[in-house]
DNA sequence: GTGGCACCTGTACTTTCGTACACCAACCGG
DNA sequence: CCGGTTGGTGTACGAAAGTACAGGTGCCAC
């Protein structure tokens, strides 16, 4: 078992495989390609490395885009990186008990919630604020519905998780926007209500899914 | 043929490929493909971009090998970068380090408030939130007198400071207790006012000092 | 003019890369 | 026992990439 545990845990195998990547950059200036990785593990077929990629974008530490070699390192381990810089990283240790947390910023429609397409930043939060919570994002509020306890621009800490009591504050996707409010299931509907009165209620009939639960909220002024 | 022209120079054509290289590597992280390079400049041809990859190669500003956007800036070009410009190597965003800051507790008079006695607990919050605003220090609200906009059991962000405008959200020392209020400077008084109308001004006239301003709130549910 | 040069187009070819599907095997918790 | 997660093989296919050749155009010096 890896000692660490501080950052959104990593398998073993896509550690080595992140950590290959960070080589190959640092000794060509470009990412590898997918088959060259497998190649370096011994492994005979691209598609092991594809899902390890797969991974490795879903948890932040890696972003794609469409094209060979189209990878860059998430900014967070570039950080770590530069801390640990000399031979191989291995990030063992975050720099205290803090945990990343993405940052999620306009949320496109049909991808899971935390996709990498969606992150905008990652936050290292406070351990006690985020373990034994499940998984844990950020979304920053847009617009006032929620007032006064949350505000536009605020950061609300979410909770993934498909279910909700009646009341509870949630996160949904609603046109493809994320949205918070406070849901309630009635017989055959659901409805999403803002704390603000100037806003309606939203009723859904058909498939809906509760994204998460708010467990925080932050606000700078 | 003009026989001894220097090497090492470029054509303007040349010295704009060779730029457009590094402002990507820069922004993305790796090189970009002869088509992407062709397209940025309105080319409709790859093999135009081909040549001029070609002649930087030749008169040694680029390496190339085998693959997509295998290429790599020469050691004496990246030289070059780094006294002219950061370095280029990965791209690089937001900041992810944490700083600490106490959390303070049961605040004893007659000490200063970040005293050592004071602290509770410290916590890894993001250097984004606290850089640059001076002195930091986070304090458990107690009572919903600012409801609510700050509940019970919130968590302020507070800057250390002695002053503050009119109407500005401020932790001060009353009866040895920290309270967070809003802070009025009348003629020859201060009002504290709580947001919640159910509490009633504090009013001081003696010697009295702010402890700090809120830049922030933070609600965990 | 007449070449030479730098620059670009159009098209075409081969290789590589990313991605996907079906399937296998080990492990682990309920 | 079963199902889920993790890691892997073999094969396949379309898209993208590097490469190449045969031109075309403007500019400058001879």
């Amino acid at each position: 078992m890896s000692p660490t545990k501080s950052i959104r845990e990593l398998t073993d195998r896509q550690r080595e495989v992140l950590d290959f990547i960070v080589e190959v950059l640092r000794e060509s200036g470009y990412p590898p390609t997918v088959r060259e990785i497998a190649s370096h593990f011994g492994m005979a077929s691209a598609y092991g490395v594809q899902r390890h990629l797969e991974a490795l974008q879903k948890k932040g530490f890696l972003r794609r885009e469409a094209g060979a070699r189209a990878m860059t390192l998430a900014p967070s381990v570039l950080q770590a990186l530069e801390h640990t810089s000399g031979a191989l990283p291995m990030a063992s240790e975050a720099p205290l008990s803090a945990t990343l947390v993405p940052v999620l910023g306009r949320v496109a429609a049909g991808l899971p919630i935390t996709a990498e397409q969606n992150i905008d930043e990652m936050l290292a939060l406070p351990d006690a604020w985020i373990n034994g919570r499940g998984n844990v994002y950020m979304l920053r509020v847009k617009g006032d519905s929620m007032a006064p306890g949350i505000e536009d621009k605020d950061l609300v800490m979410v909770r993934e998780q498909a279910t909700a009591e009646n009341g509870a504050l949630v996160v949904a996707c609603v046109d493809g926007e994320a949205t918070v409010k406070r849901f309630f299931r009635e017989q055959s509907r659901i409805v999403l209500r803002a704390d603000n009165p100037m806003y309606d209620d939203i009723v859904l009939t058909h498939d809906f899914r509760v994204n998460g639960r708010v467990i925080g909220v932050v606000r700078l002024y």
